[in-house]
DNA sequence: ATCACCCATTGACTTTTTTCGATTTGAGAG
DNA sequence: CTCTCAAATCGAAAAAAGTCAATGGGTGAT
């Protein structure tokens, strides 16, 4: 039995425009805040913002470095979130027919 | 360059609480809203509302049958989420260091 | 110490999402 | 045709998410 929230926060880096292109952005190796904000159409705070749900998601991880702070994909949570898709949607599931409404 | 907010939509079906209820229901196999419904603390306008959401994800097909409709997993929309996912977080994404700050 | 810079946090606000009860639609059954 | 039941839709309210300007905290340069 899973637990849905925290499945939830997982996939909560990948529902959202912003997020979505920041994730783009990091797919071609570590970028600081700065570099990720020229690309995108929100405030500084904004995208803090979203770095911290990327964060806690487990899918991004932030590195401090003197005043920067590098953002990179996490190799771990990139594949803990495949396989959390592959349980949740594998081919294993079943695609039989509805034998519970009794007519 | 993907189309970000069709991505989203997508992910959109794995990151509500109940919607993971109803996607692990599916798993078993194909059921109608009056099952899926017992066991969630939702009422029947909220289950529908989800399933709607569900169903624009991709992610599940909605088959009418006199007066039911029996929900399940689609096998085509569950794969191309992972695909997608993949794509998003394959081990092919870079996760070198940092170039871009000029210090 | 002072300044400049990067980023996180706060507080206020707007927008979107989620929720429900009531109503409507659509499909058998009688 | 009427009645009943499953499910969708509507309208309104509540909750959550997203946004920004302002502020604060830490770091390195002067």
């Amino acid at each position: 039995m899973r637990n849905h929230a925290a499945d939830a926060k997982v996939f909560k880096a990948f529902c959202d425009v912003n997020r979505l292109q920041i994730l783009e952005q990091l797919r071609t190796g570590e970028k600081c805040s700065c570099v990720l904000l020229e690309k995108l159409q929100i405030s500084q705070s904004t995208l803090s913002y979203h770095m911290k749900i990327l964060c806690d998601s487990g899918v991004v991880i932030g590195r401090s470095e003197g005043k920067w702070t590098h953002y990179g994909l996490s190799r771990d949570g990139c594949r803990y979130a495949r396989e959390l898709l592959e349980i949740l949607t594998g081919e294993n599931a079943s695609t039989g027919n509805c034998c519970s409404c009794k007519k």
